[in-house]
DNA sequence: TGACAATGTTACCGATCGGTACGTATACAT
DNA sequence: ATGTATACGTACCGATCGGTAACATTGTCA
């Protein structure tokens, strides 16, 4: 694939009441399809109906219906880091208060009816080969999430930082998954008190 | 569904050299195929190729693919208890180490090449109708895993036996998501430490 | 006005999906 | 040996899957 039709997805173009580009369209559709619903529930054919498109559309801007899977996670991505670089700003220099920030929020997200989840982790499960357009965008999203929380561990003061950062990574990834096992009054409400109790343990005294 | 037509599993009937019945060689290769490569990702006329029978056959045994992917997973909850006790029975009266060795036990299945991480938690995020009939399975062995976890926690004398029951269902469903995320070197083989940690800060003092 | 790019329309492709109608073989009891 | 029930195979179903060919329509800007 090396055209990139799928890249400019810009927002705007300066106009005010330029009409609404296809491809906007039908990714906004497939992220809240895919994402509610799974990739592989949903058929191509569903995208565009909804979308009010038709088939050959969704074919012009993006390759394939992988390679749209893919774009969803890209823009997923996108919003991730937003939520967490939200976390963080919200307390400078202190990296035990963003987490707790962060998983604040992770914990409150759970406790909706129908939560999903997160989209990366339910694209790796549905995706399990590796080399799976969609899979690629979640593994990387997953490192850099292990990048960050290691780093956070080290500016604590753990005393074993990498194995703090990894303990919180899976206390975040039990509470995507638990969120859309359990529903309202799950496990995962409980995923900042227990971050904090393991940030306790693990710091040096 | 009023007919039992695959509740009867038996392994053997008495006689000795009595041929493998159909419905316990599609199962099995069910098992591996749905826990492998994901329940939506396998057709059912794989199943039947390989389990060298015909369609026919796999209909006559099961009312529907659904209800094989429920019988997948009626069978995975048996071997899934069966490591549980194995775990409780090997540190009789001691909930902290019991943990431990499940945990131990986990961490190291998660780091092999191509892990696949937890069947009931994978076909919960295939299927997020909560009326699927994987589902209802699934559902039902987390929230087993939950009561007993909770149990522990209170054996344990934890301060907030619930936080720590939940904090460490967490810790799991993380490993598990996390081991086929990352594969190998990946957060998962931290799960027993950082376990032990949370129980550790958990503890009335 | 003319050219271009984007989108729409209709109809279609081969493959695969889950599921079934119906005839045939095998085993066992009488 | 024959009847009967159970297990199995061949062949097929309509629906949907992801994806495309060919052409008409539109809006924009020069």
């Amino acid at each position: 694939m090396p055209t990139d039709k799928n890249i400019d997805l810009t927002i705007s173009d300066g106009h005010a009441s330029a009409p609404p580009k296809a491809a906007k369209k039908i990714l906004d559709v497939a992220y809240d399809l895919f994402y509610r619903r799974g990739i592989r529930a949903i058929g191509v054919d569903e995208i565009v109906k909804r979308a009010g498109v038709t088939k050959p559309s969704l074919y012009r801007s993006f390759p394939s219906k992988d390679e749209l899977a893919a774009s969803y996670l890209r823009q997923y991505d996108l919003e991730y880091w937003e939520r967490f670089d939200e976390a963080v700003a919200a307390h400078p220099g202190d990296p035990r208060a963003q987490i707790k920030a962060f998983l604040t929020r992770i914990g409150k997200r759970t406790q909706v009816a129908d939560y999903r989840g997160c989209g990366m982790t339910n694209a790796a499960v549905e995706y399990p080969d590796h080399n799976h357009p969609a899979r690629v965008v979640s593994e990387a999203n997953k490192q850099e999430l292990r990048r960050r929380l290691r780093g956070m561990a080290v500016a604590m003061g753990a005393q074993d930082p990498d194995t703090l950062g990894d303990g919180l990574l899976l206390l975040i990834e039990g509470a995507y998954i638990s969120g859309q096992l359990f529903g309202l009054g799950g496990p995962a409400q409980a995923v900042a008190r227990n971050a904090d109790l393991l940030i306790e343990a693990s710091l040096k005294k």
